[in-house]
DNA sequence: AATGTCTTTATGTGCGTACATAATAATCTG
DNA sequence: CAGATTATTATGTACGCACATAAAGACATT
């Protein structure tokens, strides 16, 4: 019996995530080191480094210098969720996708929300509500503000027709973003804009974008229910 | 004017995200190729190749051999979730955590259950309910199945002190998993569990976990209302 | 014009070496 | 013996080269 040689990473991966599945190397233990690997499996020590950093970046090992790699004991499971522009959403569902502007108006916006947006609190910013369709059905309804002191062309925009999401994609240069999920009652406004029973369970995604320091955007978007956002380990 | 050099991979990804973010190359733009960007940025191409593929991955970049690498016009955006275990999660907010089994049972399982746990629509399964607790207040209630079959030591276990959760995790391998994250009401009896007013909106996780192509087992939790789960981009 | 084949090109990856770095273990020092 | 200092060690990364591979584009063929 002679063991395989590994060639490539990824099969070096593979032969590891067996190893780990199959309790050869159980949760907690510490596995050899990266050139003893290297001389198992035939293969350069940069291949073996390889395969263990994409373990490591999705939670199956642990690594540290000099202390070596172990099986994460509690693999916290890092899900890579896709927030999509919601149009492709729709369509990969295969419907088709509809928008409607519901409202757009230029106010000094609930505290909160100049709050979270690290604005002044008398600072005017822009606020659309809009729905979102999927074959002629509401699916999500948006409620965004927009802040036109960052993004000036905004404040010249309709945004009847094209969604501020895509709109700003193109338009407003961000670098990073904080997104929370939670569940919310319906409010009598919603259920209307939604069609649904009141105080339905909607689910919420609630999405700041900055640019650097300051805030670009945030939206809020209630989903109709039956909504989920699915994806995998 | 000298342009600097950038020496290792983290410093090449910054100017890269420095030009995007500043709009020197805009969404959708095709950017200079590796071996170019080498000779600009003074360094290696495999350097090079290290940023470029990270950004790649977090969403940043669109890369296609032969056609080059593009700057992503609508960067998906790709949220890392850290699911991980409750009483990590409650003790990370500075919070006691606690357990209450609430009842253990074998039985045939409802067919959506043994739909997607692929089971069969006769084998009984090991059913736990629990609730988990933070500072003495419901976190949330768990609904649990699990799959005996494949983790026949699972039928010894009261799971009365020690979660289903965290049992699991050291004992059941598994391969894989899927996630799904909604909204439902709360039924009668989950609100009076969580001790809240009936058909408040609950945030839901439902976890199913594989090994190979068996399930281990399925969870459903449901949180108190306030519960948001958060990530950044 | 439609189809199939070949060339070109940019990314993808492997290898071996070298050195950097963090963290532990061993050692020295007051 | 406590605390500071110095090896040791495993991971982290840079480099330069080589070749693999996918896919666009050019070309030839029908």
């Amino acid at each position: 019996m002679n063991s395989p040689t590994f060639r490539n990473w990824q099969s070096v991966q593979d032969e590891v995530l067996r190893r780990i599945h199959a309790r050869e190397w159980p949760p907690g233990a510490l596995i050899p080191n990266e050139a003893d690997l290297a001389i198992e499996f035939g293969c350069a020590r940069s291949t073996v480094n390889r395969a263990l950093r994409s373990l490591a970046e999705s939670g199956w090992l642990d690594r540290k210098r000099k202390a070596g790699t172990r099986v994460a004991a509690q693999p916290v499971a890092k899900a890579t969720l896709d927030i999509a522009v919601i149009r492709h959403e729709v369509e990969e569902h295969g419907a088709t996708y509809g928008y409607q502007l519901i409202s757009r108006s230029v106010a000094v916006p609930p505290a909160p929300v100049s709050g979270t947006m690290k604005t002044r609190a008398q600072d005017k910013l822009l606020n659309l509500r809009a729905l979102h369709l999927a074959d002629d059905a509401a699916y999500a309804v948006e409620d965004r503000w927009i802040n036109t002191s960052v993004v000036p062309d905004a404040a010249a925009e309709p945004f009847d027709v094209l969604s501020a999401n895509e709109w700003l994609m193109q338009h407003a240069p961000y670098t990073h973003g904080d997104i929370a999920f939670s569940a919310v009652q319906a409010d009598q406004q919603d259920s209307e804009v939604l069609g649904i029973a009141p105080h339905s369970a909607l689910f919420a995604i609630d999405r700041v974008t900055w640019d650097n320091a300051v805030s670009v955007t945030k939206v809020r978007l209630l989903f109709a229910p039956g909504y989920k956002l699915r994806t995998q380990i």
